[in-house]
DNA sequence: TTAAAATTTTAGACGTGTCTAAAAATATTT
DNA sequence: AAATATTTTTAGACACGTCTAAAATTTTAA
């Protein structure tokens, strides 16, 4: 059974080899974990040992099955959990991160299902992020960041990049949440920002960055 | 912030000194945390240090107000998960000790009292343990074990002593659970056992053990 | 292609929480 | 009150997870 930590290293190594595809380095994950390399380099050596991660001196990490296989339980508690927290006991969603967190690393392998029978089998959660079932598959959607657009195209936001506190916050203030209509009015060539316009009422401007952190399905009827 | 471990040894303490009022001893300690000793000492002396316990050498240790105050909230937390466990994911009450013994650790003052208030603010626990509220009161009804009952009198299982899974899984199989009316109707002198009758139907024995590990409350008429 | 820069690993140390074996203090018996 | 038994503490060790400083390796730049 693993640890709090080796658990918080397995899904870091996740977290980053999902996007840059194949291995993470041992600064990526000092990053990730708030901690020095010298320490992941030893925590590593532990857990290439359990045969969680496929391990080469110099050569950065990746998950085995076995530790591919947890790192997905991890994210399934994670996000079971970030959704209970907003369903059902109204956290906004800037909140729950931390403490989901906390609850993902609780062992019962019948209170992760029957939280997700009791949420009614939720596909994704508050962030728009999709929820592993049982097995460990999950829904993948057709999805762009709002950046892809083009000037006059209408979308619906459905998930978002960063789950940074003050940026979630910002969005709120916007009026910009799961589910909310947005319409591409303007492009600013100047610095790359966006002219849009939120549920078909307030005209605002997204910057480069905050576009590139938004995803949206378009072309989708409410 | 205390740790996990440190949580535990609070708990344990506050549970120890729950009945026999005063001290809890090493050897007390030591048992109910299945540990040695002398691990108990050092870990005593750590946490008198960070002022959770009165401590003297050889004379055993009791709680600070502080020590107290933390006590509470993790008995709080403990309760109110085993709530949720009983009343949402409809876990039976033999299954949810293990599960909230991780949950309780979890940190978060505006998780405990949200759930406090989603569960609707419930006074005692799936066990008919009262639950400390977010000032840490508690409501402590007039309770009876089992076997304080004379012959012929009648009354509502109000908690259990012990949670001890097969105690718990017993009680299940006989129909007893918190609410089940139960009727003294004869006393076996030779073992000092009962024969009750549960909810006005069946008659049953019930060893002295069991009855001292039943509380009831007598003359309620539901 | 060699030098400089960045990354990664090793070495050695530290705090937490645990252990066993032995010593010290307290409690119980006789 | 002395001997014995029990409880508690100390001493010394170890695994986990962390750190800093220095060495080794790889990458980048000149």
């Amino acid at each position: 059974m693993a640890t709090q930590a080796e658990e918080d290293y397995i899904k870091a190594i996740f977290k980053i080899t999902e996007r840059n595809q194949g291995s993470a380095s041992t600064n990526a994950i000092a990053e990730h974990l708030s901690t020095s390399a010298a320490s992941v380099t030893d925590m590593i050596k532990r857990l290439a040992q359990k045969e969680y991660f496929n391990y080469e001196r110099y050569k950065g990490v990746s998950l085995t099955p076995k530790g591919l296989n947890l790192a997905t339980k991890l994210i399934r508690k994670h996000r079971l959990w970030e959704t209970f927290l907003v369903e059902n006991l109204n956290f906004s969603w800037d909140e729950v991160h931390d403490i989901a967190e906390q609850l993902e690393h609780v062992k019962s392998e019948s209170l992760v299902n029957r939280l997700d029978d009791y949420l009614g089998n939720p596909k994704y959660d508050p962030h728009g992020d999709p929820i592993p079932n049982a097995e460990g598959k999950f829904t993948i959607r057709t999805q762009f960041s709002l950046m892809s657009m083009n000037k006059g195209e209408e979308g619906v936001i459905v998930g978002v990049k960063e789950h940074d506190k003050p940026f979630l916050q910002y969005l709120d203030r916007l009026g910009i949440n799961l589910g909310t209509k947005i319409k591409v009015k303007n492009f600013i060539d100047f610095d790359h920002s966006r002219e849009v316009i939120i549920d078909e009422e307030n005209s605002t401007i997204l910057s480069h960055k905050v576009c590139n952190n938004i995803y949206v399905k378009k072309n989708q009827f409410i």
